[in-house]
DNA sequence: TCCTTATGCTAACGGTCGTAAGTTTACTTC
DNA sequence: GAAGTAAACTTACGACCGTTAGCATAAGGA
């Protein structure tokens, strides 16, 4: 738990325009924080002012509370998780399975390489915390809205093609979303447990209805 | 957030050897709190001692840590939860098709009932926070094994009779885990969001690969 | 060159936390 | 009634936290 007793970098100050550029400095270095340490718990005013080399009060330049940073981190991280299930759909060809296939082992990737932020995106520590701070219940509820709808499409793709058959699309597309977020979580929480090796490949066929090919 | 800023309750002392009975109200208090503030850092060696009554200090004669404390909530818990499931199972008859979907829904029900607490089960805030801790790694390891196997055990009973179908009982019975955790976890987090009103229902039966009656 | 102003810092306050050391209270036994 | 001891208390220390108020410094246009 420490973190740099005395480090004094040498920050030089920013220029005269770029002040906002510290902002990004602050996520960055509350992310690093949570990745190391796994505990949201640890991002805190003062680990993360240590952290990027100012003084605590600094941070009051360009986040109007310890909150906010933590809602400027996860804003991040569930925009890296979108962009990544894009760049897996883009990768894609356009056979609707594969795609489908692809959006989900992305999405399930993401969880595996950033366990304390899928942790931290999904655990829930809002609804509590924001009390009487400057982050709103509407900053958080349609976070995750943008990736289940790409799941969603990319399921109704199959669908659509004939590859996979279901009485309802959307409660389809939610099953599906809740397998691998059940999957994703336990995994980014749970050191080592011995899964099933095709668990993922199982649950995605099993929850999408996918036709024998 | 203020809880009972000078509460003094005038809680009698307990007999000669009943002190451990003071371990259980320990417990009890720091549910209460997990409950009532949705956040398991509100579980902290003062706010419970307030809660109960008693000085901070006089929690280290039952407990050796402040993490000792959130291993004892947890493992409560855990019992918790394995006795309802076992109550519902005691509860259903012999169809193993009703048990198994009467073992599904009490685990839900668990999570929905007590949402912080199962949060708190299953939201892994142990790697972490417990270095140079009393609480050692198998203390936490084993936890919901007993709950898995009852569910495991279930879905077995379905497949010897010839409802479920599966190629891999073990595989399946871990991912029909999953989807259950992947609900209970994403509605104990959530304050409201629309689900399809069957979702439950649709996973069980989709993930246990039960047969068309 | 000087003045404005964005940028970041120092100092400080009040609060909470975990924990150690030593002490008081009251039950039980003799 | 005396003694022993379990049960719980008081006091205190050091650490970290979020936040406020005011100050220094340097960039960049006039």
């Amino acid at each position: 738990m420490v973190n740099e007793p005395a480090a004094p970098p040498a920050r030089p100050r920013n220029r005269r325009g770029e002040g906002g550029r510290l902002r990004e400095e602050i996520v960055a270095a509350a992310v690093e924080l949570l990745d190391e340490n796994g505990d949201e718990g640890a991002i805190t005013l003062r680990s993360v002012a240590r952290r990027v080399g100012i003084a605590a009060p600094s941070i009051y330049r360009h986040f109007p509370d310890q909150p906010a940073i933590m809602l400027a981190v996860v804003q991040q991280a569930f925009a890296q998780l979108e962009a990544q299930l894009r760049t897996a759909l883009d990768a894609a060809d356009d056979d609707p399975r594969r795609r489908l296939f692809a959006v989900c082992h992305a999405y399930l990737r993401f969880a595996q390489d950033h366990p304390q932020r899928y942790r931290t995106m999904f655990g829930g520590v809002w609804m509590p915390a924001l009390q009487g701070t400057s982050v709103t219940r509407s900053d958080v509820a349609s976070l995750g809205d943008t990736c289940i709808r790409l799941l969603t499409d990319a399921l109704g793709e199959c669908v659509t093609a004939g590859h996979a058959g279901g009485t309802d699309p959307h409660a389809d597309a939610v099953a599906l979303w809740l397998g691998l977020h059940g999957l994703a979580h336990q995994r980014a929480v749970t050191v080592a447990y011995p899964w099933p090796p095709d668990i993922a490949d199982r649950m995605i066929t099993t929850l999408a209805h996918l036709r024998d090919t």
